[in-house]
DNA sequence: GGAATGGATGTTGTATACAACGATGGATAT
DNA sequence: ATATCCATCGTTGTATACAACATCCATTCC
């Protein structure tokens, strides 16, 4: 890796980013030295990345040993999509006590299925702006504890969650459940919009759960 | 400080302590090494330990300039107490749908309104009693991500959830309160249990709000 | 043969020196 | 008097050396 400002916010994305994605197997281990050259710094920019992965629950130092990315667990993961469904039927509920119609009218304007804004096709844009969507949602709920519970699930089920458009039909439903929930918000219709989001994620958590992990596990560390 | 087997830990914990006690004023700044002076250490555990502290939100460390201690805010204060009551309400939930009838009968005759364990003086060890109610209920709920969040609430709300003991009548409210949710969930009331849980905390959030937060602000700083 | 021992190696934990940058204040020019 | 510049100092960021401990493996002892 060529060293063009490479400092321990950058070690902390790039290896979060690798963390998410799995291109460093879950279980696996990794140590500062390994990390080190394979950035070019010294172990004292990597320490920080990694301490404050271990914080964020990305990893486990264990001391004299090395840092042990966490395995994923289904336990957990469906522990938080089920916090995730409470937290925003919430988000729901702050919104429409509140007035903030007109970014409302844009977030469902973005997602309109007629206008089809991502496009069909299945890319890493398209699932970056899904999630997006439910973070800027939240951000409209004026509460950013919330926001920010919301964002650190998010990154915790980013993997499972983007394996969550199996083919062009289930982007359609995306555009279609995004475009409705606002509206039905818009009109003043929140029990509605609540069960139209529960249905929205219990569909991504449904396809989270029959993933087969083989597929996660097989893959090849960066770091091996 | 004596160096009493000092290291990043203990000092992440000292300091945790002391900003959420307010022994160091919110908005002041501390230094690297004032701190790794007082501890009688070098400045790298010290760092490791405020590193960790402001990805958990406590403090904010701007570059070449030092540590900032997070000002308290009351909207966010209030936003924690919204999202614990949203949460609270749900580790119900989740207790009334489980089975765990034995560690219910435990935790309820822990706060019987005739025995008084914790006593009626208003000490350190109730405050830390009633704090610890909460999380071993929620530990009832089997989801830990659940649990993990209202942790972290707690902390960071300690130090105002701490000051809504007024009077001995608030600590008889308090077994009061503590017992009946526990015997309401034993009853399969599910919904009054709710309702009594969100006037508990409705009732600690209230007199955060009436806190004159002069009183904290007030306090000389450890480090000046 | 099996268990205990001891050294070699690898890893994180800590101390320390230096680098990079922001802030401050005084000197100087206009 | 005011604005600009420059040097100094303080602070965090990084590199590096060393310390403390865990693990592994060969050796030794019974």
């Amino acid at each position: 890796m060529k060293n063009a400002k490479v400092n321990a916010q950058t070690i902390y994305e790039s290896l979060k980013e690798m963390i998410t994605c799995f291109d460093v197997r879950p279980g696996s281990r990794i140590t500062e030295t390994q990390v080190s050259e394979y950035f070019d710094v010294s172990r004292t920019p990597v320490r920080a990345a990694l301490q404050r992965l271990e914080v964020e629950g990305f990893l486990n130092i264990r001391p004299k040993q090395g840092c042990f990315i966490r395995n994923i667990d289904l336990v957990t993961i469906n522990n938080y999509y089920d916090v995730r469904l409470e937290l925003e039927s919430m988000v729901l509920r702050l919104i429409s006590e509140g007035k903030n119609d007109q970014e409302l009218i844009d977030l469902s304007n973005d997602w309109h299925p007629e206008q089809l804004n991502y496009g069909l096709e299945i890319t890493d844009a398209l699932k970056a702006a899904e999630e997006a969507f439910h973070v800027e949602l939240s951000e409209l709920s004026g509460n950013n504890v919330l926001v920010n519970y919301l964002r650190d699930i998010s990154d915790k089920i980013r993997v499972v969650r983007r394996m969550g458009f199996p083919d062009e039909n289930s982007v359609l439903f995306t555009y279609d459940d995004h475009y409705r929930i606002c509206q039905l918000l818009l009109h003043k219709d929140l029990q509605q919009a609540i069960d139209e989001m529960k249905n929205h994620i219990r569909k991504s958590q449904d396809t989270a759960n029959n993933v087969s992990l083989k597929q996660i596990y097989g893959k090849k560390s960066v770091f091996e």
